[in-house]
DNA sequence: ACAACCTACAACCACATGGTTGTATGTTGT
DNA sequence: ACAACATACAACCATGTGGTTGTAGGTTGT
């Protein structure tokens, strides 16, 4: 269904509006990440960028692996170009106001010439 | 400041963490529309059609006009391509972990020509 | 003039979100 | 075996968010 493309942006969008978020995404697209090291960047409980982390994960931008007591993050490059296309499309959608414009003229072009064999006739 | 573009990010993002607000502004890039058309087309109240259009103008993705009593929203495809050239920072930052896994390979070389190096002394 | 219309905004409510602390469970190295 | 470490998760709290209704002001057409 189009219903969980919904579902997934809704993941994506929230999971990017956060800016502690979008910096742990930046580290973890440059390499992997234990959570404890993440967390140690961070002003705030481990608990919150594990909370954070979760977020990214459940939205797909990131994967964890294990490495004995470790949990590795690492970015979701195709995730984050999924998000980069949806807004391709959204801009797409904006091209077609133009062909839209170009049409009306077209239209407005035709109309003239309809005036004008009118009157001719 | 980098301090602003992370707060308009913050607005980006979170503008766009809606379905409804996606949805209005996929209609307005697509052209002009008054807050009140934009209203019928959702099953809520006009006020909240009102305050996500106001989202999503606080956010810059979205300007308005007057047109007599009317007010007429409109997509503001500029700030759609920041975010999506914000995307395409991260991916970029994404694409330099390879390169910094083709040095790694370099300085393991090099520590084995160390070691051999070290050996012949 | 005035009724209908379009918008703005305040007040309110239920629920989600981002943070905290505390506790439990598994893993490591000595 | 065990202390230290890494993670997970529950409970809690303040604030934010998405929705509602109600009220008020500006614009239009007759």
């Amino acid at each position: 269904m189009t219903e969980s493309d919904e579902d997934r942006a809704d993941a994506w969008f929230h999971a990017l509006g956060d800016r502690t978020r979008r910096d742990i995404l930046r580290r973890v697209l440059r390499g992997e990440h234990s959570v404890s090291t993440l967390a140690a960047s961070y002003d705030m409980s481990f608990a919150a960028v594990q909370k954070h982390v979760a977020v990214l994960e459940r939205a797909g931008l990131l994967t964890k692996r294990r490495r004995g007591r470790e949990q590795l993050a690492s970015g979701q490059v195709e995730a984050v170009r999924s998000v980069a296309s949806m807004l391709t499309e959204l801009e797409e959608l904006w091209r077609g106001r133009i062909t839209r414009m170009d049409d009306l003229l077209a239209d407005a072009d035709n109309t003239i010439e309809d005036h004008n064999t009118r009157k001719r006739k």
